[in-house]
DNA sequence: ACAGGAAGTTTCCCATTGGACAATATCCGT
DNA sequence: ACGGATATTGTCCAATGGGAAACTTCCTGT
């Protein structure tokens, strides 16, 4: 039977060697500070051993970092993924939502998963539909290019003028409309769920 | 000796169940794909067990995710603000970095902690010091605002006008510079490392 | 050159755990 | 109530996590 093994596992160990060297400190002090034996931890960053999760998470602590930095995707999504280009004239319309909620907005970025970040670019008409909040998970940028936006998030309204930009945690109820004709933004959302 | 353990491994079975469901796949079927016994699965669901980075990395491949998104500590720290508004006129340059590689850039939020997005407005100047390659964790969005932008990203080379925009992983190597005259774009980057 | 040491590797071993299997429980629709 | 799906749980053996300590290298001083 033969492995193919793309073994994600394998990283692991050079990982974490490479950041106890960025450290400059030694297994000893690693294992005193993580409670494992040095014997172990030296298995680990040979690969010989496999740390379970909750072991992984104590060294990663131990270490300054996350646990998901030491799981750093193998395949580095060389070509092909990687990158995505959206011009002027490219621009296609997101299917869900669209200009559902009265708003207009496409897509700037294709649909590969895995993206962290979702950017949009925002058309906000004259006259809304239904001026509902939104409340999700993650965080938002908006950048006003055009017009004016008038916005509320939580309990504070404010009015921004191109240039504008805004930061919040998207969990806070939040709208927004044009205040005179038609005012466009640059939307970025970021969501800790995968997406779809 | 107490054991305070946050312990990450309680949510893992809470993502996979929730990943679960938003396939809309049956624990059968999931045990089909990933070669585990339905029974199994069901303790790991139920954090009744947790299995190995391997065997977590099939479930994850099953559910087409990604390993860390199964693992990805949840949301800390609620209030405090989360919001943060940056007018026109408002703008900081950035401390760290500044000028220094031959750009300029303002950050379009403030340093709050937690924080998992990074917008800034960059400008290209004619002139670049050095024109070095960026190489980093995380992903990067770029939306150009004026002037032509020349971006390399890998082995890709291109020519971004206004409006144009761009979604990359940042462990590409990447740079830019202005074509004619000045050009000026909003980037928002993401890392997955907390900070620093 | 040899003695001491610090950092890392390997061997040996056992207590713990991963994970299959089959039985049981829960939730339907008819 | 009965059948058929899907989910949970108890049992149990093979596999593994992970410690203790011996064994390597590679210094650095005398």
């Amino acid at each position: 039977m033969s492995e193919p093994a793309p073994a994600v596992e394998k990283l692991i160990g050079t990982r974490i060697a490479e950041r106890r060297a960025e450290l400059g400190i030694t297994l000893e002090r690693l294992a005193a500070a993580t409670g494992f034996s040095k014997g172990y931890l030296s298995k680990i960053e040979n690969s010989r051993k496999v740390p379970p999760i909750g072991s992984l998470s104590r060294i990663a602590a131990a270490l300054r970092t996350d646990i998901t930095q030491l799981l750093h995707t193998p395949a580095e999504a060389g070509e092909g993924g990687g990158l995505s280009v959206v011009r002027v004239g490219e621009r296609r319309p997101v299917v869900r939502g669209g200009t559902a909620f009265g708003y207009d907005y496409v897509s700037l970025a294709d649909n590969r998963r895995g993206k962290k970040m979702e950017p949009f670019l925002f058309t906000f008409p004259s006259q809304i539909d239904k001026y509902v909040f939104f409340e999700h998970d993650g965080e938002e940028f908006m950048f006003v290019l055009s017009g004016r936006v008038e916005w509320q998030a939580g309990s504070r309204r404010l009015v921004l003028e191109p240039g504008d930009s805004i930061y919040f945690d998207a969990r806070l109820p939040h709208r927004g409309r044009a205040l005179d004709g038609e005012a466009t933004a640059v939307v970025v959302t970021y969501s800790p769920k995968p997406g779809e």
